[in-house]
DNA sequence: CGGAACGGCAACCAAATGGTTGCCGTTCTT
DNA sequence: AAGAACGGCAACCATTTGGTTGCCGTTCCG
């Protein structure tokens, strides 16, 4: 609950946010551009409001989702900034992967 | 530390894994190919080699990193796998998303 | 053989996480 | 105006996490 509000958080940040089932599939649904309420997030799950609540949170400090307050109902969004960023991270790590293994194959083919 | 030998674990254990800047930096270090001792990842941390070889096995559970033991030392190498899958994970949420979007764009053009 | 490097194991600790319940304020509907 | 839907807030709880320290078994090197 940091409020860092426009910037994208730090890759860890993300990553820790989507290393839920519970969160993972909230942001799965979210993912169809649909802005939901707590209320219909909820409906579907054994879990508390309270509990979405909170997954709701910790997605919205990663960035992940965004919150608008719409009437009495807490509308939450997909962003999918997030998402690109920690793509990018990861495909930065497979590329150092991939570099070592073209300099070892061209090492070994001398 | 519950043996997932050679299958990819969930998507959330692998983010789960990701989430942690302290991970992350092994696993950017061990990305360049080289498989190290527990000793030389922990020499330039702060952290004592427990914690570190702690870290080493949420990675390992992962399925993020191998475990290897020669001679008196364990060493521990980079595995793309795990990365592959959750960059693939990424990539199903940011097309959905992007669908979405194409979607509204065709609806709002009539 | 004897010491030093490397690590595994266990106990322990504080803080964070994931969840609950209860209560209270708004906002909509009738 | 009354009641129901929607949610925020706070307290509370058990478990997990991230870290520490101490000790003991191997393995290497002189």
């Amino acid at each position: 609950m940091t409020e860092t509000v426009g910037t994208i958080p730090d890759p860890a940040v993300v990553f820790a946010a989507l290393g839920d089932t519970t969160r993972l599939s909230l942001l799965s649904r979210l993912s169809d551009g649909h802005a939901r309420s707590i209320a219909t997030l909820s409906a579907d799950t054994t879990l508390t409001r309270q509990a979405v609540t909170k997954h709701l949170h910790v997605l919205q400090d990663a960035g992940l989702v965004a919150c608008v307050r719409v009437g009495r109902e807490s509308r939450f969004a997909f962003q999918p900034e997030p998402v690109a960023a920690a793509r990018g991270y990861l495909d930065a790590v497979s590329a150092q992967w991939d570099d070592a293994l073209a300099r070892l194959r061209a090492f070994v083919e001398g």
